[in-house]
DNA sequence: TTGAAAGCGCTACCAA
DNA sequence: TTGGTAGCGCTTTCAA
């Protein structure tokens, strides 16, 4: 049996209230008591019962809300996931967890869905947010009022969120662009393709694997091409680009449309002779895995990102112990057909 | 606030003995009352509250141990890092858990701290086993005492032990294949290296390399060698082998001796020309990804398999759950220069 | 079959 | 500055 705080009070004849103020300092204790105490707690190695602390703390009631935006997409799917594992966890340990889906990338959404969970009594929100003006205001604002706020998936930088927790796009880019050098020692021709022109998160992975390929005079570049996330547009880029560009030996698609990708390669006859590289690890990507439509599917544990920012919050509000860093960069995981769970075999 | 069994009682008129009772059926309930709770308990989606019923298991005190074999390896260093995580954490929880260290892989020297272990007290182990008679015997006879045994890293299949934590070698060979076939689509000479002709894991990698690489014609396979997880020996097979077939492409090293493959290398000045794909992340390993010694690491989350049996152990014998699987993969992590905190540009 | 009560380790409150 | 005590939610024991 490991050592209580009883035992430490009847080692110093003191009681257990004396105790837990003197390891705590809670003040109100004579010094002399104090070191008493203290040392005997050193000689016996106690370290507190983390189960009796979390009993108590179990009398205050907390509330954590979550919002997901994009919540149609597979990836958000799993994020959502994650997040409902976590609220299961925390209900068992007497928190309340609720959690709202926003369609698209939406700010003025988010925002009506801060304000409700507010007045539901939220003390605490994991966000997905976006940077723009109005939301960092709002999480400035809930900061003042004590209400912390933990993005995931995708940061607000410029606010005073707690932390943040998601891939490190600008790395994830140069990951990609070491397989690419990897694949391609001889060189040959590249396509990259972005979503959004105004979205951060494929910004940053285009800017890594650009630079990631500087220097790197046999693979040839082509300027990159912003397909808006859909497959018909991402179809349309890489049938036009295989028609002038026979050659073509790689496609990067930093966003999402790897289908629309996938296809047209299929289309021009050239499965096998172009190489892909995605994002996220989810069913349909799994899919194109096996297939072999895909060579590379870079992944940013969706699961994990849902996960996390409520442990954080947890531990913030119940504990009262602040997140060790402002970023929490999930691991980039290189997937494949043979360790993704895509093939069975 | 969530709801507790106190409310129950109270509302189907009974003291929580009963609800207790009632819901975990521990018979000794009226049929007519218990259907009452369990309805209430049902309508308020009653969960018991998890930190609750922990505390009532402080109670009984429990100890594991836990056994390294290889222990003066970087690689069995993560392991035991995150052993002594997991222990920190069940210590917090009124656990003790004690962790030993085997120089090599030796069975005799395992059982001699199982004896230890059991004499202190322990009433669960986490051991890095062999499959050895000897072993397989042990094991077994803790399982008729009850002392229920999670092997980590390296399996006891024929035991009956609770379940094994650690890699899935075959797929990883498969993994290792992959990359081999998308770096040389062109065909290539390729030299696998294992370490003992008698180490299953080194077997099973190198067996799901060659089935992973059956059909490819181009790809031209050397016999394997063994080089007994020496660098000496793995740098003279390398050399030979360069100096033999100055157009080898890669190779591939299912043990340790990495760096006597990436020695010779240098020393026949073929730096950048022959890839290399080696397991486990630990420092060393990092420095040769961070120099382009190494194309591809890959992993099998080392620390995840030092935490994971002693809270598959806890679970089993505090909350009285048993394991939903028997086998325990870790996840295959392919890692490159730009995804292994290698590179920190 | 049921209820009442003790107690797990800790914190918080009130009285001394 | 201290000690005593109540109580967090649950399980278990003992008595009715």
């Amino acid at each position: 049996m490991a050592v209580t705080s009883q035992q430490i009070a009847e080692l110093a004849g003191v009681s257990r209230g004396t105790v837990d103020r003197a390891l705590h300092n809670r003040g109100r204790v004579n010094p002399e008591v104090a070191a008493r105490v203290l040392k005997i707690a050193e000689e016996l190695g106690y370290r507190p019962n983390s189960i009796g602390r979390a009993l108590v703390r179990t009398k205050q009631s907390f509330r954590l809300g979550v919002i997901l935006q994009s919540a149609e997409t597979p990836t958000m799917q799993d994020v959502a996931a994650g997040a409902r594992q976590a609220a299961e966890e925390l209900r068992a340990q007497g928190l309340e967890v609720e959690l709202r889906e926003v369609q698209g990338r939406d700010s003025c959404k988010v925002l009506r869905q801060i304000d409700e969970l507010l007045d539901w009594g939220a003390g605490g929100l994991a966000i997905a947010s976006n940077n723009t003006a109005d939301l960092v205001r709002r999480i400035d604002q809930l900061h003042e009022q004590g209400v912390p706020v933990v993005t995931f998936n995708t940061d607000a930088p410029d606010s005073r969120r707690l932390c943040f927790v998601g891939m490190d796009n600008y790395r994830a880019g140069r990951t990609a662009a070491g397989l690419i050098r990897q694949m391609l020692p001889g060189g040959g021709l590249v396509l990259p393709i972005a979503g959004h022109v105004n979205n951060g998160a494929h910004i940053s992975r285009l800017r890594g694997f650009l630079d990631g390929l500087e220097g790197e005079r046999d693979i040839r570049l082509l300027p990159y091409q912003p397909c808006f996330d859909r497959d018909d547009y991402a179809h349309e880029i890489t049938q036009h680009t295989l028609q002038e560009n026979p050659s073509l030996a790689c496609v990067y698609i930093a966003s999402n449309g790897q289908r629309g990708v996938c296809r047209a390669i299929e289309d021009e006859r050239k499965k096998g002779r172009v190489r892909v590289i995605a994002y996220d690890l989810n069913e349909p990507n799994r899919q194109l895995l096996r297939s072999g439509d895909l060579s590379f599917v870079l992944d940013q544990m969706a699961c994990e990102q849902g996960r996390r920012p409520l442990q954080i919050l947890y531990h913030f509000l119940v504990d009262r112990t602040a997140p060790e860093k402002e970023l929490f960069y999930t691991d980039i995981l290189i997937r494949t057909r043979y360790n993704s769970g895509a093939d069975e075999t």
